[in-house]
DNA sequence: TTTACTATACCATCCGGACGGTACAGCTAT
DNA sequence: ATAGCTGTACCGTCCGGATGGTATAGTAAA
C-alpha cells in the first residue's frame, strides 16, 4: 500500500528526530520537517503525538517479528533472537529508540512491547531444557539493546558483537 | 551539610514526578510541588533543569557506588554488583527512572554514568577468571535493570529476585 | 551580613492540535 | 459525456496553554 509507504517514512522521520534530539525533543513539527511533510499531514496519518508513538512501538515489534520469522533457527527461538541482534545494521538497532521515547511519553505506550516480550520470554523457556540459562541469555542481550539505546555500552561496536555472537552460541545449546 | 539535606529533597521529588508523569513531563514547577519547594528555591539549588538531571544522575551513581562498598564480598565486585540489585527497595530500584530521564532530555547528561558503568565493567572483567562468564552475568543484571526502568519486565517481582539471586549465586563462582 | 530561601510577576518560545482550504481521483446518475 | 458528489491526502495558519528561565522584593535564620 502507498500509504504505508508514507507512514513509514514519517515513523522513519520520527527516529532520526528521537536520535539527533532526545526523547523529549521529539515534536511533530520537528517529524514534519525531517519527512519532508507539512505538520497538518503528518496529523493526518497520526492524528495526536501519542498515536505516533504508538505506530512506532509497533512498527518496532513487526519489524521484530519479521525479522525472526525470517531467520527461523530450526524452531529454536532464542538462538533466532540473538542472532537477529548482530544481523541488524546501526539503523535497524537504533530503532529500538522508540521504547524510549514512548516511555518518557506516557509508559502505557508500552504495554504492547511489554506483552510482546511476555510472549518471546514464555517461549523461550519452554522452548529450552534449561530454562534458567537461557533467560540469562535473553537478559544479557536485552541488556546490551539497553545500553546501546542509552547510548552507554562500554564495550566497542566489535567487542559487542563478539559477545552477542558468544551468547548466540551458548543459545543454541540450551 | 544541610544544603545536600534540601538537594536531596528536590532530588527525591525529581524521581517521583517522573515515576508518576513520565520523563517528559519533568517540569520545574511540578519538582518544585513535590518537594514542597518555590520554583524559585529549585532553580537556586539547581541554575537550568540541566542541572537538575545531571544532579539525578550524580546522585544516582554516587548511590551506586555507596551500597557497592557497603557490602564489598572480599574484593569481589560482580557478586556485589548483583546482590546489591536485591538488597534495595523498590523505591531504590526505581531511581535508575534518572538515565531514563537524562536521556531523554540530553543523551550527554549520561557520559557519568557511562564512565562508571565503562569503570565497573572493566573491572570486573580483570576481577575474572572467566571475563566473558562474567560479562554476561553483569549484562543480565543491567538487563532486568533497563526491563524494570521501562515497566516491560514480564517477570513477577518474585520471578525476578529469584533469576537475580541465581545470578549472583553463579556469580560467585566466576 | 550572608545564605537560603518564598512569592509573584513576567517574558519568549515551543508545541499540540484544530481548522479551513486545496488538489485530485474515482464514482454515478442523468 | 459531464456535472456533481465523495473520500483521500495533504498544506498553511492560527491559538491557547505549558514551560524554562529571569527579575525583584521580601523574609528568616545563623
Amino acid at each position: 500500500m502507498r500509504s504505508n509507504n508514507k507512514k513509514d517514512q514519517i515513523l522513519q522521520a520520527a527516529l532520526k528526530v528521537v536520535e539527533e534530539n532526545g526523547a523529549n525533543h521529539l515534536t511533530i513539527e520537528a517529524v514534519a520537517a525531517f519527512a519532508d511533510f507539512s505538520k497538518g499531514g503528518v496529523l493526518y496519518h497520526f492524528p495526536t503525538k501519542k498515536a505516533l508513538l504508538s505506530g512506532m512501538v509497533e512498527h518496532l515489534i513487526l519489524a521484530n517479528e519479521k525479522r525472526m520469522d525470517a531467520l527461523d533457527h530450526n524452531g529454536h527461538l532464542l538462538s533466532a533472537f540473538l542472532h537477529k541482534e548482530n544481523q541488524m545494521s546501526v539503523a535497524e538497532r537504533r530503532a529500538s529508540l522508540a521504547l524510549l521515547a514512548a516511555a518518557a511519553e506516557d509508559p502505557e505506550l508500552l504495554t504492547p512491547a511489554k506483552d510482546y516480550i511476555k510472549r518471546v520470554v514464555d517461549e523461550i523457556s519452554q522452548d529450552s531444557q534449561k530454562p534458567m540459562e537461557a533467560l540469562t541469555l535473553f537478559l544479557a542481550g536485552e541488556g546490551i539493546r539497553f545500553l546501546d539505546i542509552l547510548e552507554i555500552n562500554p564495550m566497542s561496536s566489535k567487542q559487542t558483537r563478539e559477545v552477542v555472537e558468544q551468547l548466540s552460541q551458548r543459545a543454541e545449546e540450551v
